[in-house]
DNA sequence: ATGAAAGCGCTAACAA
DNA sequence: TTGTTAGCGCTTTCAT
């Protein structure tokens, strides 16, 4: 049988050869598979069907690099000094979540990227300067915002989960952390709750904030009460060594632990347990998040809610709007107490 | 004062303007940032100086374009039976962290996107043919077994997370699901539980194979035992309740929930003790994944351990030599009983 | 409505 | 060792 008949799908390799197949020029097809208006329709679809039909796809590179517009997002997450390697902090990953929903829904792509400033000071223009993104997320600002604040001196779309200081240039999108500090401290006051421990590494500038508000908290009430501090890394194998080794130093008088996050709580709950500590009897605890775990845990955790679907939309329409050249103001997402059984 | 002594640092738009500063051809400062072996060391060490200096990096859009190297792997999602929206599989999530930090060490950028089958019959192709990826891993086969084999014919560089049947052309590297289901139903039968429910929407192929598994195993026991099996939805809200219900329909006798993955086993955990049940005394659970919070449950959480951190460089490994033109087979990770307080 | 041609920024073959 | 040049695949004036 001779090969007449078969249509020959050989694999088309760009725009040339659909065109040539079409009996068209190159440009006539760029423009109908742009699905703009300036081709007769019915060019139009004879040239869209035949596309169809090979599987055949502009090139998203050349067309890139000729409009300048790459029709991708990159979203950094900056490990500063985190001790771990891994992404895994659950709230990031739920962030990242949202993002990618939203960002999908805008029509753009995402590049996702692990980034490690002790290792390479110039991680963020690395992004920035690729070529491959319209624009750039930071999940967090871990301990970089010097450096935040030096490339976005100059990058203008740019926007940051985390923080804001007063007069810093860059764009952060977060959730209010001092409110939410204040918010569980007066919760555990209000609970007749007096000694505090706070667990968390303050390296973290929304760590910082935290505990910075539930001092603030214990301060303004008119109560005998105190605090103690201490760190905890987020990488998940050292995290439970480290609050094992609070709990032991801790005044044994604590009666509240407020965890500067959800897996934090969670943990120490655990280890309470295992100590024949209950909870909140013996000690309340509560956390910071509200991942969807803190309900799963005995008992539920009460915690502190970070809006994420809210918040990763707000990255997203900042980002937007910076990208077509807008300078967007910082914005803080309200914090909310989620009362449940821990505390 | 005059601007001389300023450096007038403007920002250098590509190689042809950090050539002139240096003096010398746009080719030399792209073999001098290349780092070949094709310059004169101190002219190499001018022009990376120079390129340092002004925070220059060659356009990564139009290297590409030039090399048919992208430097970028696409990672997808697919979503086609999950009802969600969300990218909120923990499993899936940790899986990605894994493969974004090897990925990273090989000096590869990801482009993270999630499909929607339903809605985009080439979600696939739309990626393998998009000219801005180099290779493409899959995280789960969700119902797209057929679509999958379909682009693997033609498309080598793409290994998928899932489940190998016999015969099937695409690369998958995946935990042995039969095998854990097995380990999960024998250990339940070895404490005497005879009554099992599996809790699981088997649409998914690594979930019915870890039902296959179980069942299996109950026929090779010579026991008077049964299995009942409720699908449940991947979606963290839609999760509880379908649980809920499957806890009410099912038989009263029964002794052993199979759950398949940790999460709908956490979730079947609270719920029986919110209707007073004890585990393992009254039911005993068994999860799958072996994720971190396994170990945060009361009681910790006895399950099969998916090795992901393995399985991440397995899949790495897999594609990388793919991309190399070699046809690489499927491969299996072994599943393994963690045992814990549940069951 | 369509074709021709220039050029986005880079790399690599070829020349010198 | 370095410069020159062609061209990766696409979009977009400018002509027609």
């Amino acid at each position: 049988m001779i090969d007449e008949a078969a249509p020959k799908p050989r694999r088309l390799r760009n725009i040339a050869e659909l065109a040539k197949l079409a009996g068209v020029s190159a440009g006539t097809v760029s423009r109908a598979l742009a699905g703009k208006g300036l081709v007769r329709a019915e060019t139009r679809e004879r040239i869209q069907a035949l596309a169809r039909e090979h599987g055949f796809r502009p090139n998203q590179m050349a067309s890139g690099l000729r409009t300048g517009q790459t029709g991708v997002i990159g979203i950094a997450i900056p490990l500063g000094h985190e001790q771990g390697q891994h992404i895994s902090d659950p709230f990031f990953m739920s962030l990242l979540g949202n993002l990618a929903d939203t960002l999908v829904d805008r029509g753009y792509d995402i590049i996702l990227r692990k980034c490690l400033p002790n290792q390479d000071p110039d991680w963020l223009d690395r992004l920035t300067v690729s070529g491959m993104v319209d624009g750039v997320l930071l999940i967090g600002q871990s301990d970089q915002f010097e450096t935040i604040e030096r490339v976005a001196a100059s990058y203008l779309p740019l926007v940051v989960w985390g923080t804001y200081r007063q007069n810093q240039t860059h764009c952060a999108v977060g959730t209010d952390s001092f409110a939410g500090g204040q918010l569980a401290a007066n919760h555990l006051l209000s609970s007749g709750k007096q000694r505090i421990v706070f667990l968390g590494d303050t390296r973290g500038l929304e760590i910082e904030r935290r505990l910075a508000g539930a001092r603030a908290a214990l301060e303004a009430a008119q109560a005998p009460h105190w605090m103690e501090h201490y760190a905890v890394p987020l990488s998940a194998d050292q995290m439970a060594e480290a609050i094992g080794s609070a709990l032991e130093v801790m005044d044994p008088r604590t009666d509240a632990i407020f965890a500067a996050s959800d897996l934090i709580a969670m943990t120490a709950i655990r280890l309470l347990h295992e100590r024949n500590r209950s909870v909140p009897g013996d000690i309340a605890v509560i956390g910071f998040d509200d991942l969807p775990v803190a309900e799963q845990t005995t008992p539920q955790l009460t915690t502190i809610k970070q809006d994420v679907a809210n918040g990763a939309r707000a990255m997203a329409s900042c980002l937007m709007r910076r990208m077509r050249g807008e300078t967007v103001p910082s914005q803080t997402m309200p914090a909310r107490l989620i009362l449940r059984g821990s505390a």
